[in-house]
RNA sequence: UGGGGUGUAGCUCAACUGGCAGAGCGCCUGGCUGUUAACCAGGAGGUUGGAGGUUCGAAUCCUCCCGCCCCAGCCA
């Protein structure tokens, strides 16, 4: 492996001549001196370039350099209050290696709309940069959350028949001569069976919604974790989702402290994210809602802005408990203490960013489970293994999914999820 | 799928009541030895999203189409 010198190395070089490679983000030239200030992923670099103390070609290629041309830079290391960093790095050879001619991304303002179609080039940006590590932090912290707790990580299937949900949210495609297969929308139904030999799972994956929405908080693909556990009831679910959340939080606020400062993120907000969270039964959260004048009913799911109002209770994310079972799908278990409820929970996020959790204990009960299937009309033979379960040995047992594009939305303080994943699915967006 | 916006230079926007299509940034040329989104001077750059219509005259008004943005629903 060849050995290659990195800009967040160089402190440690100073003194030394070194070779190193790199893009352009900004190039300044007066008469008889010159910054080049290079990206490598790991930092940035300020080079100075005196026209006196290199040759008649390297100032020329310096003038010549543009935004994201790829470069090798060689020269000594050293201190200097005056560069961004405190190290810099006095030019003395230069090579181009690849010229970028009118890089689209200036360092002025642009819509949306642009970046996003420049997606593959906007990643180059330190904003961009900031958001892929927080998330990168997110999904390792995720991982190692659950392999500390021996939890067994278990691939569920993206290809699946008619599974899940409605139908019309589900991406369609052929499956051989088996006819129609269908892009997972969860790996759920799945990791009920592995728990019951694992006892405590999780999958985590690309996830697939053909809903056609067009919110800050919805992608067409996104990834979610979802745990599974055994002998959990919904209280002990909650217990582990509070432990979850506050893990994956205060990693991100030790390890990405610069990063969450480049995104001028008000860590303090991130900060009392700490177990126990605020419990409110679903009941209860409409009757304060209502006497807090909105206009919502016993039976009806929060909308957006009740959600909000919802985690204005606290400075902490809320859990809403036991929703109605009409708001809620088939599988979660029956309240036993209020058959119009089923054990269910959301965990809301603070400043609006809402539901970042959808969990619940599943239903155990063979004939419940077969009658909840048919009163929501769903197609009882694609069933006929996940009731298997209940047949052999049935189990109290409860997980939830977590989106991780909300969660890191949410750790960033950006307003949407499209921006907390390198190449956002959206609905009028398949390119790049 | 509803509701509300919007589309003008490469980018972000301006152009009064229908009357010569403009600015900043970026780019090109020149100047400057410590710049931090450098600065100063000059220059190039346009089928006003598309198709029709009204008018002496349309970026502007009308009809249809297309793209995108925001909000809501669905959810994670």
């Amino acid at each position: 492996m060849s050995d290659v010198i990195r800009i967040k190395d160089l402190r440690n070089r100073v003194g030394q001549t070194v070779s190193l490679r790199g893009w352009v983000c900004t190039a300044r030239s007066s008469g008889k001196i010159a910054f080049v200030v290079l990206r490598d992923g790991t930092g940035n670099l300020q080079c100075v370039v005196s026209k006196n103390e290199v040759g008649e070609s390297v100032w020329e290629a310096v003038k010549a350099l543009t935004h994201e041309t790829s470069v090798k830079v060689t020269g000594g290391v050293r201190e200097d209050a005056r560069s961004p960093g405190g190290v810099e790095l006095g030019l003395t050879e230069l090579t181009i290696l690849g010229l970028s001619v009118d890089f689209p991304i200036t360092p002025k303002e642009h819509s949306t709309s642009f970046l996003f179609e420049h997606r593959h080039l906007w990643l180059r940006s330190k904003r961009q940069e900031a958001i892929m590590k927080v998330r990168h932090e997110v999904v390792q912290s995720i991982r190692d959350f659950f392999y500390e707790r021996d939890f067994c990580l278990v691939d569920t299937p993206l290809l699946t028949a008619a599974i899940g949900e409605e139908a019309g949210t589900l991406f369609e495609t052929e499956y051989f001569d088996l006819g129609k297969a269908y892009l997972a929308q969860t790996g759920q139904l799945y990791l009920e069976a592995a728990a019951a030999s694992l006892g405590m799972v999780y999958c985590f994956g690309p996830t697939f919604r053909a809903e056609k929405s067009k919110t800050r908080r919805h992608l067409a693909e996104f990834w979610m974790v979802e745990p599974e556990v055994a002998w959990y009831d919904s209280d002990d679910n909650m217990r582990l989702q509070e432990d979850f959340v506050s893990y994956v939080v205060q990693r991100c606020l030790e390890r990405r402290k610069t990063e969450l400062e480049v995104l001028e993120r008000d860590t303090s907000r991130l900060v009392p994210v700490e177990p126990p969270f605020p419990r409110v039964s679903y009941t209860d959260a409409i009757a304060r809602l209502q006497d807090e004048g909105r206009s919502i009913e016993w039976g009806k799911d929060l909308g957006a802005e009740d959600e909000t109002k919802v985690a204005t209770w606290s400075d902490k994310p809320v859990f809403v408990f036991n929703y109605p079972k009409e708001a809620k799908a088939f599988y979660m278990k029956r309240n036993p203490d209020d058959p119009r409820t089923v054990l269910s929970n959301d965990c809301l996020a603070p400043e609006g960013y809402g539901e970042i959790i959808g969990g619940s204990q599943r239903e155990d009960d063979h004939d419940i489970l077969l009658s909840r299937i048919r009163e929501e009309n769903l197609p009882e033979d694609a069933y006929d293994w996940y009731l298997d379960l209940r047949k052999y040995g049935t189990f109290v047992h409860s997980g939830f999914g977590m989106g991780v594009e909300r969660v890191v939305a949410w750790i960033c303080g950006v307003p949407h999820v499209r921006e907390t994943i390198a190449f956002p699915r959206q609905m009028h967006r398949i390119r790049p």
